[in-house]
Parts: C-alpha cells; structure tokens; sequence
RNA sequence: GGGCGCGUAGCUCAGUGGAAGAGCACUCGCCUUACAAGCGAGGGGUCGCAGGUUCGAAACCUGCCGUGCCCA
C-alpha cells in the first residue's frame, strides 16, 4: 500500500463492481423490511450541481445504512421531462440550423426532443455515479415512460370526474419568450429597478391622479378605484373620468382593496393585466380589455399598436406628457417584480383560457397528513412553512403552451363538448372533433412520481412493497416544488387503501442549501459555485460527500469551501494510513474476539469507546443528524483510535513483547478498524470499501452487517485509566515544549506514585510515549512535575532548566484553578443556591470545588519548589 | 408591508436552565519507522445590545439593533 491514498484509482472501479455485483438492486420478493427512497428527479436537461451533491450525500448514507442494516432498500433514480427547460434546449438546438418547431411540425420535433434526450439527456445519471450513489439502476425512471405517461392520464381522468380539474379564463403568469402559462411557483420575485409615474385622469373637478409603474397598461384600463372610506374621493364615486390616450370614459369606483395610504390613494384597474385588478374587476363587473398579445405586443388600434411593452412604456409615458398629464415621476424606483423561473424574462399577467386543478380538498389533506402524524417533517420547526403554503394555496394552472410534455387527454367536439379520455378509452373520432393543444405542467407528473415510479396505476409487487416511500429528501426551498404537490397526488392516487399507506413517504427529511464560506448563496457570476465534478476529480468523491455530510445540519444551510474539503481528504487518508499501519502490525478480523476479561486495560477502553460510539451514531443517525454522525466518526477515529490507541499498543505489537498479549491486542485492532470502516461507509463509501476488504478479506462492505452497540462492553474503570494516563502523559508533554526539549531527546526520570493511580503495569508504555529513560547512576532531578493523583515525575534535564517558562506555566494553571476555586465557594456560599438547586447539583459543585482546592495545593507546591530566580 | 429564521473564537457552526465547545485558520517546536494530506504543545470568546424571570441565563420572556430567507 502507498503512503498516499489516491481517490482516482479506486472510485470508478468500485462502483462498478458494486453494480455489476447487482449490490444495489433491490428485491421485491425478500422478506426484508422495505425501505424505500425515490429521487427527486432531477431535469432531464440538468447536470450536477452541488446542491443534488449535498441532496444526494444524505439520501445515499441514509440508504447504504439501511442496507447494512438488512433491510431491502431501494432507491429510485430517473429524471423529469423538464417541459420548459428541454422545449427551450431543443429550440435553441435548431434555431442555429435557421428553424423554429413549427418548421418541423408538432410531431416532427418531439421526435428531436427524443433524439436530443437519447443522445444528450440524463447526462446527470452519469454524473450520480461518480459521487457513489448507490440507486437501482434497473429501475431508473423517466416521466414520460409509457407507465408514468398512463399514470399522468389516469389522475388527470379521475380529477377531471371528481371536478377537481377544470378550464377557466384567468389572469396567469405568462412568459412572453417561452409562450406559455406558467404556475405561481414557476414565477421568482425580485426587486428591480423600475419608474413609478403618476398620471392625471380627467379634468378639472373630475380629476384624479394615478400612480403606476407599467404606464403602458393605462390603454386596458376600465375602472379607477379608491378606498370606499376614503374621504379625498368620495365625492367622486361613481362618476367618470376621461381615460387619457383612448376616447374612452371609465367608472370611478370604490373597492376594499385599495391602499388608501399608498400614493394619491388611487389606483387604475387594469383587468386584464392584474390579478388585483382582475379581482376588482370580477367584483365590479368591468369589462376586461387585453392589450398585449403572447409576446408582450400592444395591440390596440392607434400610435402604440405592435410596440413592444418595453417600447410602448416610454412612448406611452411621452404621449401623457405632452399631453401635460404627468405629475410625478420617480425613477429609479424599486418594486417587486416576477420573473420567469426558467428564462429569466419579466413575466406578464395575461388573461388567457387555461386548465386549473382545484387544489383547495387536495391541499387540505396534504395538510392533514401532516398535521395527523402521517407524515413527519425534519426539522419539524419547518412544518410550519408548509401548512403556510398548504393552507393557502391558490388553484394550480397545470396547461401549457408547449409541445413536449404530456398532451392533455381532452377532446373538443364540433358541438362544443369536452371529453375526458382515460388511458383504456379510444379517443373520439370523427369530422370536428380535437384534441387540446396544450401539455400539462412537469410537475403535474412528477407529483406522481412516488407511485407512478413504482408502477402505479397498476397493483404492482414493486408498488406493494415499497409504498409509502420511507423518506424523501430535499431543500426547503423547494418544499413546496416537491413536497406539496407529492403529497396531494399521492394521497388522491392511493386514496383506495388504508390511511395509514397513502401517503408518499413517512418523513420528509428537508436540508438548506449549499453556500461558500462566508454564508453567501453560490452563483456562477458571483465566481464562488463549486462544481462538484471538479473537487470529486482534485480530492475524491469521499471527501466530497465528508464536506457536504459534515455541515448538514437539519434545516439549515450548509457552507462549504476548498479548505474544508482538503481537510476531508486529509481524513481519508488518515484511515488509509491507519488501516496501513494496522496491517503491517497483523491486525486481523479472524477469530473470536477475545473476552474482555483476557484483554488489557487499553484494548477494553477502545472497545468501550466503540460502543459508546456506534450508540451515539445510530441515535444521530435515526434524527438525521448526519453533521453529528460526522464529528462523532472524526473524533473517534482520528483522536481515540489514531492518536492514542495506535501509540498505546505499539509497545504491545513490537518485536520481543508477549506475543500472546500482542495477539488479542491484534484481533482487537482489526475488530475496531473493521467496525469504524462500516460505520463511515455510508459517509465516505469508497475508501471505506478498499480498506475494508483488504483489512477482513469480505466480499463488500456495502453488504457488510451494520455495527450493533452492546453494552456489556461498556468499562468505565479503563476509561478512567485511561483518561488518567493521558493526562500524565499530557502534563509532561507540557512539560518539554514549555522547556523546549526536542521531542526526539531522551530524558532521564523517575516516575512517583503511579500505584495510587493504578497506573504501575503502563509504567513502560508512558515512558516510551514521552521519551523518558530509566534514571541511571548520575541521575539528578532539576525538576519535578506532580500530577493529579499523586503521581509525580522528576527529570533530568541535564542541565539549568526555564525556571521563568516554568513559573509562568505553573502561575497559569494556579489562576484558572483559583479562579473555578472562587466561584464553587461563591455558590456554595449562596443559601438561595444550597437550599433551591437539585442535590445533585450541588454535589457536583462541592466535587468541582475540592478538586479546585487540590489543584491550587498540588500546583502552589510547585511553584514553591521552583528555585528563586 | 406580512411571516419565519439567525446573531457564540479570525471564518463556518454545535451547544435549550447547572464547568463556554468543534473543525479550519493562527503561534511555537518537530521529517519521532502508518500518515508533513503528518505529530506534539499553545494562544484566542462582554455568547449582538438593553431590560426582565430565576438560587443560577449563551439558552426562557420583552424591546432594540444587525442580517438572511419566504410571501405580498
């Protein structure tokens, strides 16, 4: 073995001996307990970036823990379709041949949405190997495979039966450059730089100003409205005023909604191109006049019609001052504005004719669920964001303007009627009748995705046993992406078996997202993203999967950077140099462990410490504590086993010592190291796996049973040595850097009183750790430690020692000890304290103030000894 | 504007009523036969501020300041 472990040469070529192995195939037939995991699918267009790393760093611990375990555990990978994102792709693709999809035709270009999938698509699922998830590839799925294409169909049918699917004019968010309706989540608010003019309507005694900032959309304008308490307008209520620009004249009404406080209090109503005004409007009963078209086009008659909104705004505002009617201008002026989610262009509220899911009975049960106990949200701190959103969701707008996706199953009949078309009907045929042209939203697919992954709509054995999913895992902020909308299909969807199996999965295991150093959000132009591929190329996957694990605390946001990352590699070739070293001592996993009563003080210590450890890492494990899994497993490993057991038990393993103790000590050290290397799989699976099988000669530590704690090997009394024996070690290790002796020198010295302590048998093995030699005919102490205890160690420093470093060492520990001294009297002094705090409390001061009191005796001694300088 | 968080060492974070912790960074000394991707030792905190509750507050309550996110 190299001194260096070298992530690259292993990592592809164990995982795909895993897969070829078939080690992450799961089993319906098994009598296993299931535990299941679907993927959040991923686009179909994407590629990994660093939030999936950290997304799916937890999904697979969780899973490669649970197949230690024994249970039959399955994770689903596949992708989503990705309407938008993969249209967009393709478009792209031939506008640079000089076409556009209606060149090719409808059909035509979903064959090159096909063609582009085949060829380019899921470039991701490739990507998921190199970090080592451990999915069942044989059951990889795609939202529109023909089972999940049957599944979309068949909740659209049985929605559309119950009237919970239907079609209506309403404003939506439209993307002027994708063409489409989008829903409100697909929409991202942020405050931009805008104008906020205000602008006279009227004349005269019939005047009123208002302010906005799309002065272009005063041409739809039916109405102005004001606050019905509003004492400025009152007068005017129910009159008319002139609209500038148009020959038209509009009501002035009064309508709750209106901010009173807000500019002049009065605000124009622009039906068509509001959902505020579009409320007001349904309330007043105005009629709705549409001045753009599906590019953002103006097209009313006039000196504005086929300008561009962002053409017609400033030419709108030109006219109205020539005109004198503007009397206010504030520029810049900073506003709320929705922006498409997948190209980033300004949205448009537009009226248009669009299919809606009623989500107001759905949504409710998505709630219940959770608010039942059904479903549990870690942390559950963040359950209250979602009942926020459950609890006022507005009806979802699932049709869009697209070609690629899952065409709505709706037929138009020349009499006007509207079919539903279920996956076994045959569609009607005949002069007149035709199917809508719209598809439906990705997520109205991927909402199904925890049952239709598994072959619903069908009673499949793999739906059987593996649903409800155990966990799904995924950032807050997209909770609602996700978490909402699989929980209301996968409630309605499975709504014919009992309650307690409906649901899509049991927890809902929510992390934050992965920000740099500094807490700032990764973007690509602020230059600080980390490309996951590239740390996995430069340090490994595992240390990749440490960095992310090691900051995921629940719910919150995980900061990461290089350094960070080198310090997990750093770890992993620590186990590979331990798991070295332990090979050429003879470690070996062969045998019986030896009963603890034919072990010595340190081997039962390391034991004891195993056990405490994987408790510790199964109660974190089971609260999803993954960053605690990770400090518990680098602590241990690194302190306990690396830097003292290894150097506790070189004595015991060198040539010439008891070769029987040597042995036990040997199957001890290959038992710890096998036992830590299972416990971190999950975390960092690929080092863990070539130490592993080398160490215990296995088959493969993903199969290998998971740790189980047994308390029996719990052995307070060698703790208690031990921690007592690293002190002394400690104390004179203090001792030679206070005094600059070279770690390498040798020191003659005696050792005092280590019989008290219980200490005498480890006599050899603290002089070999500190470098102390027997004394020898000329010895003579300058200067003598005392330890806690009793144990006292004097030296021979050949030579003057550094009373002043000496002093200043000892003046150190007198103060702090003086210091705990003053303030366990001060409590214990306290009659309030004695007589209100628990016993057990106050014994523990009175313990915590006597051995304050015999350090200051222990340490004022010494400094008495110290000769006068 | 409404809601939800957060504020602890230089940085990032644990710590939820009873000794202020970790990792990294920093300082000093070391190539000590597993590991310099390492070893040993060390320095460093008014727990945002002000009140309150309590025998006792980093933790609980109120207000303020700062900061982040979501929604409008």
């Amino acid at each position: 073995m190299p001194a260096q472990y070298s992530a690259k040469t292993v990592e592809q070529r164990r995982y795909e001996q895993w897969v070829a192995a078939g080690l992450f195939e799961a089993n319906a037939k098994s009598d296993k307990p299931p535990f299941t995991i679907v993927i959040p699918p991923p686009n179909v267009t994407g590629v990994l970036h660093i939030g999936h790393a950290l997304d799916h760093t937890m999904q697979d611990a969780l899973i490669r823990r649970k197949r230690m375990q024994g249970y039959e555990a399955l994770w689903l990978p596949g992708t989503d379709h990705a309407g938008i994102a993969t249209q967009n792709v393709v478009e792209r693709q031939l506008a640079s041949e000089g076409l556009s999809r209606h060149d090719l035709g409808r059909e035509r270009f979903i064959e090159r949405v096909w063609e582009w999938k085949a060829k380019s698509g899921g470039a991701i699922l490739g990507q998921m190997r190199r970090l080592g998830d451990s999915v069942d590839w044989s059951r990889e799925r795609f939202t529109m495979d023909a089972g999940l294409s049957r599944a979309v169909v068949t909740i659209f049918k049985r929605l559309f039966d119950d009237s919970l699917i239907h079609r209506a004019e309403r404003i939506t968010n439209w993307c002027p450059r994708c063409h489409t309706a989008l829903s409100d989540i697909e929409v991202e608010h942020s405050d931009d730089e805008g104008e906020l003019v205000s602008i006279r309507y009227g004349d005269g005694e019939a005047r009123i100003v208002v302010a906005t900032t799309r002065a272009e959309t005063m041409l739809g304008d039916t109405a102005v409205a004001v606050h019905p308490s509003d004492e400025r307008y009152r007068h005017l209520v129910g009159t008319e005023v002139e609209l500038p620009l148009t020959n038209r004249r509009i009501p002035i009404i009064a309508d709750h909604h209106v901010d009173p406080t807000f500019g002049t209090g009065a605000v124009k109503v622009t039906p068509a191109h509001d959902p505020n005004d579009f409320e007001i409007g349904q309330r007043h009963k105005l009629p709705s006049i549409t001045i753009l078209d599906e590019h953002g086009v103006v097209t009313v008659h006039g000196p504005f019609e086929g300008l561009d909104r962002y053409e017609a705004r400033p030419a709108v505002v030109a006219a109205l001052r020539q005109q004198g009617r503007i009397v206010a201008e504030k520029r810049p002026y900073l506003h709320a504005v929705g922006h498409c989610s997948r190209c980033g262009t300004t949205v448009e509220p537009r009226l248009s004719l669009q299919w809606f899911v009623k989500t107001g009975p759905l949504a409710k049960a998505a709630g219940d669920a959770v608010r039942d106990g059904r479903v549990r949200i870690e942390p559950p701190e963040l359950a209250k964001r979602y009942f926020a959103w459950v609890d006022d969701m507005h009806d979802w707008c699932i049709s869009r303007q697209l070609w690629w996706g899952h065409r709505i199953p709706v037929w138009y009949g020349p009499a006007g009627e509207v079919i539903c078309v279920g996956p076994d009907e045959e569609p009607p045929s005949g002069a007149g009748w035709r199917q809508d042209e719209d598809v439906l939203d990705t997520w109205f697919s991927s909402a199904l995705w925890p049952c239709s992954t598994l072959g619903w709509p069908d009673a499949t054995e793999d739906l059987e046993r593996f649903y409800p999913t155990s966990v799904l895992v995924t950032a807050y902020d997209i909770l609602f992406f996700w978490v909402a909308r699989m929980m209301m299909f996968g409630l309605y969807a499975m709504s014919d078996r009992p309650a307690d199996r409906q649901q899509p999965f049991d927890v809902v295991l929510l992390h934050g997202m992965v920000r740099d150093q500094f807490g700032k959000k990764m973007s690509k132009s602020g230059g600080n993203a980390v490309d996951p591929l590239d740390w996995i190329d430069r340090f490994g996957a595992d240390a990749t999967r440490f960095t992310l694990a090691r900051g995921a605390n629940p719910g919150s946001d995980v900061p990461i950077n290089e350094e960070w990352c080198q310090g997990s590699r750093n770890f992993c070739n620590k186990l590979w140099n331990a798991t070295r070293y332990a090979l050429m001592s003879g470690a070996t996993t062969a045998g019986d462990l030896p009963s603890p009563a034919e072990l010595s003080t340190i081997d039962r210590w390391i034991l004891s410490r195993l056990h405490e450890v994987i408790a510790e890492c199964d109660q974190q494990f089971e609260a999803y504590e993954l960053a605690k899994v990770c400090e518990t497993l680098y602590h241990f490993a690194w302190d306990d086993v690396c830097d003292w057991y290894l150097e506790l038990t070189k004595p015991v393993l060198a040539q010439g010592a008891d070769p029987e103790a040597a042995r036990r000590t040997r199957r001890v050290l290959g038992h710890v190291l096998d036992q830590l290397l299972r416990l971190l799989h999950p975390l960092i699976p690929f080092v863990t796996e070539e130490l592993w099988t080398v160490l215990t000669g296995g088959e493969s530590v993903v199969v290998a049973a998971w740790p189980a704690a047994d308390a029996s090997f719990a052995d307070a009394g060698a703790e208690r040595e031990v921690a007592f024996l690293q002190r002394v070690v400690t104390e004179v290790r203090r001792f030679r850097a206070d005094q600059g002796l070279r770690p390498g020198q040798r020191v003659a010295a005696r050792i005092d009183g280590l019989q008290g302590g219980g200490l005498a048998a480890h006599e050899p093995l603290m002089r070999s750790l500190v470098r102390l030699e027997e004394p020898g005919e000329s010895f003579r102490a300058t200067a003598t430690l005392t330890v806690a205890g009793g144990v006292a160690v004097a030296l021979d420093t050949s030579g003057a020692i550094d009373i002043e470093a000496e002093r200043a060492r000892l003046a150190k520990d007198l103060a702090a000890a003086e210091k705990e001294s003053a303030g366990c009297r001060a409590k214990l002094g306290n009659e309030a304290f004695t007589s209100k705090a628990p016993t057990a409390v106050v014994d523990k001061i009175k313990n915590r103030l006597a051995a304050a009191e015999s350090e200051i005796e222990r340490v004022g001694a010494q400094i008495a000894a110290l000769p006068n300088a």
